[in-house]
RNA sequence: GUGGCCGUAGCUCAGUUCGGUGAGAGCGCCAGGUUGUGGCCCUGGAGGUCGGGGGUUCAAAUCCCCUCGGUCACCCCA
């Protein structure tokens, strides 16, 4: 092995993430998986690595699948991709196990495109989100959109609005499609060169599009409600009723198509108004309908949305709300004689589920304390040569600097103990083990 | 994929215009001032392939070319 010219770093489009930020999101994971397992859904992990074609449902047209896939050929000879959403993925394990519907399940993981990065969108990306199958009922449509508004409210953001449109069913979809395809063809000549193109193989896609000339003539294009049948129709006012019924506020924008060939009927975005236009969209989902049958099950209804992590996180930092929570230290033991009783302290308390830390290396009772200083907890417990002799602790409250007082070793633990009983089991978090991959972003 | 801007210490950056005195500051880190006490203050110290490669020149962080990377915008997506 030869040493790299360049030291190794990270892919063009990923990044390392280190404490404040991973602290942040475990909060937000631990958040939204509470509400949504509250709400009857149960986690999913489908893996990061699928068949090819799982994702190709996507829409052949989509840029997503046309060139910003990370596909590869295996060492079997078998064309496969990281996920670059997770939707597609938890479907196919739906058609695969085929569990009892209605199938509730959330999930949060990274998902890969391979774009060319920008504020708000990298390569490796994290999305939370829901995906419900097996119910038509638009009732459902009302509890998972209510669950993406609710979700974004508790991260205290306030500058959000949850946009809402019905792409109808396949036929009306189709019809509609048809009919913004002569549109557009109609006004090619007024139309960006990007834009014609893009109508071509899209058409729907032109109809969000941002470019000012085009938007005026965007302005003319057909609306889908015209497309709607009786039934999308109906839906669709369920959907509002139930919104209106929960105080959810919404507006409707016949314009939102988003990005994917797989949905139908209801479709929403949550957009930050806090954020720039171009990552203003932290979060969108809507009903795929067909989506399973595509992929080789029975015809089943879905709806589902997903959050992304890191849009949302420039959103809060935007309205300055969820910040990253502090880490909680409890002690840290100072100890000059050598650094047994350290060893030794510290492993009681942690058995003991008090938060523990001591420095290694000695050093001098000044620099010890400068360390126990920076580590943020709340005591610093004291072993010299006379503590030691006398088989004491000296106990200093770091945050109120009061006076500190000597504690028995033996009793030093159930003393800490009780003066924490008071707060005990707030943000103290012992357990977890959220693994390998990381949380996340986008639809 | 296209374009703009930017890569100097762990971090934030000055120095680059008009090449030339020993590569700097703040913060952070380590140590000491205070040989048993953190935060404030003072002093000292460690730490740098000036992104990488090539070129021009007596001399390059500074000029030229290439390259890698970051960032932002567009495309696109969300």
């Amino acid at each position: 092995m030869v040493a790299p010219e360049q030291p190794f770093r990270t892919l063009t489009g990923m990044h390392d993430l280190f404490d404040p930020d991973t602290a942040r999101r475990r909060a937000l994971v631990d958040l939204f998986a509470t509400r949504a397992e509250q709400a009857g859904y149960r986690e999913v992990r489908p893996p990061l690595l699928e068949e090819l074609g799982v994702f190709q449902r996507l829409g052949e047209a989509t840029d997503v699948v046309s060139k910003e896939m990370y596909e590869f050929e295996d060492k079997d000879g078998r064309r496969v991709a990281l996920r670059p959403e997770l939707t597609a993925g938890v479907v196919r394990a739906f058609v695969q196990h085929h569990p009892p519907t209605p199938w509730k399940v959330w999930y949060a993981g990274t998902s890969f495109r391979r774009e060319r990065p920008a504020k708000g969108r990298y390569r490796s990306f994290d999305q939370v989100g829901v995906e419900v199958l097996g119910v038509d009922d638009p009732d459902l449509d009302v509890e998972v959109l209510a669950l993406a508004w609710s979700t974004v409210r508790e991260l205290g953001l306030r500058d959000v609005r949850l946009v809402v449109n019905s792409l109808g069913d396949g036929d009306d979809r189709r019809n509609y499609t048809d009919a913004v395809a002569a549109f557009l063809h109609s006004r090619r000549s007024d139309l960006s060169e990007a834009a014609v193109a893009t109508s071509e193989r899209n058409p729907l896609r032109v109809l969000d599009t941002k470019r000012p000339e085009d938007r005026a003539v965007i302005a003319d294009a057909p609306s889908i409600a015209e497309f709607l049948s009786p039934d999308s129709v109906a839906h669709l006012d369920r959907v509002r009723e139930g919104l209106r019924a929960l105080g959810v506020p919404f507006t409707e924008d016949d314009r939102l198509v988003r990005g994917l060939d797989y949905y139908r009927r209801t479709t929403f975005e949550l957009v930050a108004d806090s954020l720039d236009a171009a990552q203003n969209a932290v979060g969108g989902g809507g009903r795929y309908d067909g989506l399973a049958e595509d992929l080789g099950g029975p015809p089943t209804d879905g709806i589902g949305f997903a959050l992304g992590v890191d849009r949302l996180f420039l959103a809060c930092d935007a309205e300055g709300v969820f910040p990253a929570p502090e880490p909680v230290l409890d002690a840290f033991v100072v100890d000059t004689t050598g650094g047994g009783a350290a060893r030794d302290l510290v492993h009681e308390l942690r058995e003991a589920r008090l938060a523990a830390d001591r420095r290694y290396g000695g050093g001098s009772l000044r620099s010890q304390m400068k360390s126990a200083d920076r580590s943020g907890a709340r005591w610093a417990l004291l072993v010299g040569t006379d503590e030691l002799a006398a088989g004491v602790v000296t106990v200093r409250d770091l945050r109120t600097g009061a006076e500190q007082e000597t504690i028995a070793r033996a009793e030093l633990v159930g003393a800490l103990l009780q003066r924490l009983a008071p707060t005990a089991g707030t943000g103290r978090d012992g357990s977890d083990g959220r693994d390998d991959e990381r949380e996340g972003t986008r639809t």
